[in-house]
RNA sequence: GGCCCCGUAGCUCAGGGGAUAGAGCAACGGUUUCCUAAACCGUGUGCCGCAGGUUCGAAUCCUGCCGGGGCCA
């Protein structure tokens, strides 16, 4: 019995009790068990007494008690115990615990997905780093969470768009596309502009496609540095981003809502709900009215559109794209976008509360000898993802960005996640997988198979530790659905170690191959099982996390 | 000055209102005729930053303050 089908059971029970005239309270649709922390706890736990005794206007003991009594006649419970203020703890029959590792294996990749955010079609937003230069450690954090988070969220049934937003237009890309045309022509970079070897790379590149090039007008010059150059960064940005393994469904030109016309169409729609105004030459959205600072320009006194009024149209676009939410995930230092965003969503007639959803991460540190990785944009000593990825591997560089709450500033220490001990936690993860495929691979030798389900019997795991690693392979699903809802991919990686942990456990402790000249039993196949169980679990796990899960380490 | 994040064991951090607050690392001691010892077992550690409030119950929610980081002016 998995923990989902319990909570229908105790449902169920609450409404036998109210239907017996027992108890009179409102069925709660809520019902929630836990695993306990302390094994004495039984199973499962659950604060459901606790919960109703208001209600019902009895002592929480009392409803327990009562609650109790209709469970232990529910098939599948072993025992009910009423403890502490009025938990309820249930241990389940042998066999309906065991009934995890079947519905587990035979799941397999499906196992923990669920249909809870069905229905949602959602677009998901990150990185959208400038294509100036190339991903930066911090884009890369939201490379690897966001890719993590696209894969949660699409394991829990909703419809996601991941969508990269190119700022391919404006005064960063003249500064680029100068810096190009300087390098071209050994000119040292100019003002506010882009340093770096990748820029001398790219105009090379440039020229290299181009060969008259430098014969041309400078302004012409500059006009094909601007489109080339940006061309060719976010090819290598693309590069990049599907070197780490993460996937983007669109890339979204800011340029292309220029030349539609969309800025325009964005302005006069917000005009329309009567939040814009004309001040000083220029044209404002009347921001403050929605919670922000101050008023924003849209377009300025000469006539040149801002980023903002790019930022407006580039919303009406995705709603008018059909997605019910857009989530928009940034960087601490942009955090100062949000009360405009919310603002512009507004001003647009839609209610941010529904329609939007801005997840802030804070910043990464690199370590190197415990010591900070100083980096200089100037000095062209900016660690980027493929740096990164080069300095510990991709499978150690996703699960360091992702173990964390993005709420939480990280130091990656380079010398960790490069090492090959058990205080990386990645290997720590991938070691429990390899582990379980080495045994099956020696099962197979042996000629030993899992069978059929309704072969195995499953009751027969009944030690400490096979119950420990039934119950934390039946809390997957939640752990999931969980992790979805709370935009928390790094609560899947924190689950991985506890389960690996248990599976050690349990592999220390419980044998499962016969040794020698020993016959397998009924028990071998059972265990078999579980192993089965926890491998699909630590395999669809990585998977929303984007690393590997090796056969052999 | 305004806004955001953080403050939990020596260190790095988990902890969606529940029972005796956890893990890894670090320290010390142990485990291998046999499935991967990249593992496991044992030992010790906490004014959950401080002060109020809400609640049957607060590390968790609310308010204020202190300390660290960031963004904006």
């Amino acid at each position: 019995m998995t923990p989902e089908q319990l909570q229908d059971v105790v449902r169920t029970a609450v409404g036998g009790a109210v239907d017996r005239g027992v108890l009179a309270v409102e069925v709660p649709d809520g019902v929630v068990v836990e695993r306990p922390k302390n094994r004495e706890h039984g199973d499962y736990a659950t604060n459901i007494a606790l919960r109703l005794a208001k209600a019902a206007g009895r002592p929480p003991r009392e409803v327990a008690e009562v609650l109790a009594g209709e469970l232990r006649s529910q098939p599948g419970i072993a025992r009910v115990d009423v403890a502490g203020p009025g938990f309820l703890n249930i241990t389940l029959a042998q066999g309906a615990l065991g009934q995890i590792a079947v519905n587990a294996v035979t799941a397999g990749d499906a196992y923990g997905h669920t249909d809870v955010l069905a229905g949602q079609k959602l677009n998901l937003e990150f990185v959208s780093a400038n294509p100036t230069g190339p991903v930066h450690i911090g884009g890369t954090r939201w490379a690897a969470v966001g890719d993590a988070l696209g894969r949660l969220l699409e394991a829990s049934g909703a419809d996601v768009t991941r969508e990269y937003y190119l700022n391919d237009a404006g005064a960063q890309i003249d500064r680029f596309a100068q810096s190009l045309q300087a390098a071209a022509l050994g000119q040292p970079v100019p003002e506010d502009g882009y340093a770096g070897s990748y820029i001398a790379e790219i105009a090379a590149e440039v020229l290299a496609a181009e060969p008259g090039l430098l014969e041309l007008p400078a302004g012409d010059q500059l006009r094909v540095f601007r489109t080339r150059g940006v061309e060719l960064m976010v090819a290598e940005i693309r590069s990049s981003l599907d070197a780490l393994g993460v996937r983007f469904d669109v890339f979204f030109s800011e340029t292309s809502l220029h030349e539609s016309g969309a800025l325009e169409k964005a302005v006069a729609r917000l005009r329309e709900h009567g939040h814009v105004f004309d001040a000083d030459g220029a044209v404002w959205l009347r921001t403050t009215d929605f919670g922000d600072d101050k008023d924003r320009v849209l377009v300025k006194a000469d006539g040149e559109p801002t980023y903002f009024a790019a930022d407006c149209a580039y919303y009406l676009d995705k709603r008018g794209r059909g997605f019910d939410k857009v989530v928009i995930m940034l960087g601490a230092d942009h955090s100062g976008y949000v009360g405009r965003y919310k603002a512009l969503v507004a001003a647009a007639g839609d209610d941010p509360a529904a329609h939007l959803e801005i997840l802030i991460g804070q910043l990464v540190n690199l370590l190197r000898n415990g010591e900070p990785v100083r980096m200089s944009k100037r000095a062209g000593t900016v660690v980027n993802m493929e740096d990164l990825v080069e300095a510990i591997g991709i499978d150690a560089a996703r699960y360091a960005l992702a173990r964390a709450s993005v709420d939480q500033q990280i130091d990656i220490d380079l010398d960790l996640w490069s090492r090959k001990t058990n205080d990386n936690p990645v290997f720590y993860v991938q070691y429990a997988h390899a582990r379980i495929s080495s045994l099956l691979r020696n099962a197979a030798e042996l000629g030993l198979s899992l069978g059929e389900p309704d072969d195995v019997d499953v009751a027969l795991l009944g030690h400490e530790r096979e119950t420990d690693l039934l119950r934390a392979i039946g809390e997957f699903p939640r752990v999931l659905t969980a992790a979805a809802e709370l935009r928390a991919p790094h609560r899947v990686a924190r689950y991985l170690e506890e389960l690996a942990g248990t599976y050690h456990r349990f592999y220390d402790a419980c044998r499962v191959l016969p040794r020698g000249d020993e016959e397998p039993t009924t028990l071998t196949t059972a265990r078999l099982w579980l192993c089965s169980a926890t491998a699909v679990v630590l395999r669809n796990g990585l998977t929303v996390l984007g690393v590997s899960a090796p056969e052999r380490m």
